[in-house]
DNA sequence: ACACTCAATTAACGATTCATTAACCATACT
DNA sequence: AGTATGGTTAATGAATCGTTAATTGAGTGT
């Protein structure tokens, strides 16, 4: 399975959880966005159009319940599957969830291969029943190096699974040193990779966008090669 | 250089870009093919055995990618430099292209200028033997003597199973003397190329980096012939 | 149209590393 | 022994990089 062609959308309102399936999804290659409530999912879901909808039952603003319901309801989510995150206690939510038209279900404590072994066999299920899953585009996925990944699609970085945004340059620069870790690359070639050959910016600029990348990545990653250039290790 | 011994194949599938990148090319000697596609940029170069080929990325049939890729596979152009022409950062397809092998990347909107200076550049790295001295021994590839690896693009030589990094001076010397193993090399010969005719540096200074170099390596690894110069032997 | 925010860049200075030289030592050859 | 050449170490000078803060400018929301 082509892990990162999938879409999955993760909803619950405690931060922790969020981060913490995120990175877990992510790591396995799958394209992952968040919402914090009920309302902000179906908002976040229509125009990202997951396969999967990771949805906690008890939330404010809009519980998992009744999103779900809301979800069976919108046409252009008609393909898209449905899994509560419940707590073991609330059993009886389950039937409810059930009704509302769940898929699945997948109790905390969440324990990442248990969830990502479910969620495989769960859209392998699905893409079976459903013809109109395309192969997946040659999209690079996204790179990961130890406790960093580089999210492009979403154009932000996971590192110790706290998600960091990173500015458009300080983004192009880093995917341009991890596209080859451990190449050198000379100044000119950063130039002309972020810049282009037309625009003359001051030399400085370089290492600035370094310091930036280096306090949000780490300082041991990017390494300087006095009179080469950068380069970045795995 | 003499350009007119190198030829170049242009390949992308807008004819006023092979038009404009022909004509540039051809002003300044090089001898000069075109295709239009990645599959036709293989057939024409294992016919044309160009030193350089100039790949746009996003192309019909096959992309630059791809046929970058073929070209890393085909072993008659084992030799063959690819630099890719790309648009700006924006685009991540460009970052794909170190991991498909290119040797470098030119940004569009292309300037004749930068272009055929860049293109110099590359040619004379890669002919990396020293412009008076010998032929040009082709393979890029890393250089291996014993248990010591020189490694340009990560810009350090491995001992023992030890990465050590050089600065740039050292690094250069060594490269020099390694390009042809067991050649003596004078100390004019050392000056020319490490610091240009035209920069004119104490007696003593190639001494010093000669140490440097040796500590690093092994006392052994260069000798010295006295009144003559140094040589690098395998 | 306004302020507000933040990315992008530059400026100014500090810190580090590299390159080079100076000064002296060692060796080989005549 | 004397001279020429290379070797070694430490000290100086030069180039390069790092860092912080300030400035500019584009975009966003009111």
């Amino acid at each position: 399975m082509q892990e990162n062609f999938y879409k999955i959308l993760v909803v619950d309102d405690e931060e922790d959880i969020v981060e913490f399936v995120t990175y877990n999804l992510k790591k396995e290659g799958f394209q992952v966005n968040t919402a914090r409530n009920g309302r902000e999912a179906i908002r976040v879901a229509t125009a990202f159009h997951p396969h999967l909808i990771l949805l906690d039952i008890m939330m404010p603003e809009m519980d998992g319940i009744e999103a779900c319901e809301e979800i069976r309801a919108t046409p252009e989510l008609m393909d898209t599957m449905v899994a509560f995150l419940t707590a073991r206690s609330e059993d009886y939510s389950q039937i409810a969830g059930f009704n509302a038209g769940a898929d699945d279900f997948i109790t905390k404590p969440i324990r990442p291969k248990v969830l990502t072994s479910r969620i495989k066999a769960l859209l392998k299920r699905h893409s079976k029943s459903i013809s109109s899953i395309e192969p997946p585009m040659a999209s690079k996925s996204d790179q990961e190096f130890g406790d960093l990944f580089i999210d492009k699609e979403r154009h932000l970085i996971v590192v110790n699974e706290k998600q960091i945004d990173l500015p458009r340059k300080e983004f192009n620069l880093l995917l341009l040193l991890t596209s080859k870790p451990s190449r050198v690359f000379t100044r000119d070639e950063i130039f002309d990779h972020i810049w282009g050959t037309d625009v003359f910016v001051s030399d400085r600029t370089i290492d600035v966008y370094i310091r930036k990348i280096r306090e949000k990545i780490g300082e041991y990653r990017i390494k300087t090669i006095k009179g080469v250039g950068y380069k970045f290790q795995a």
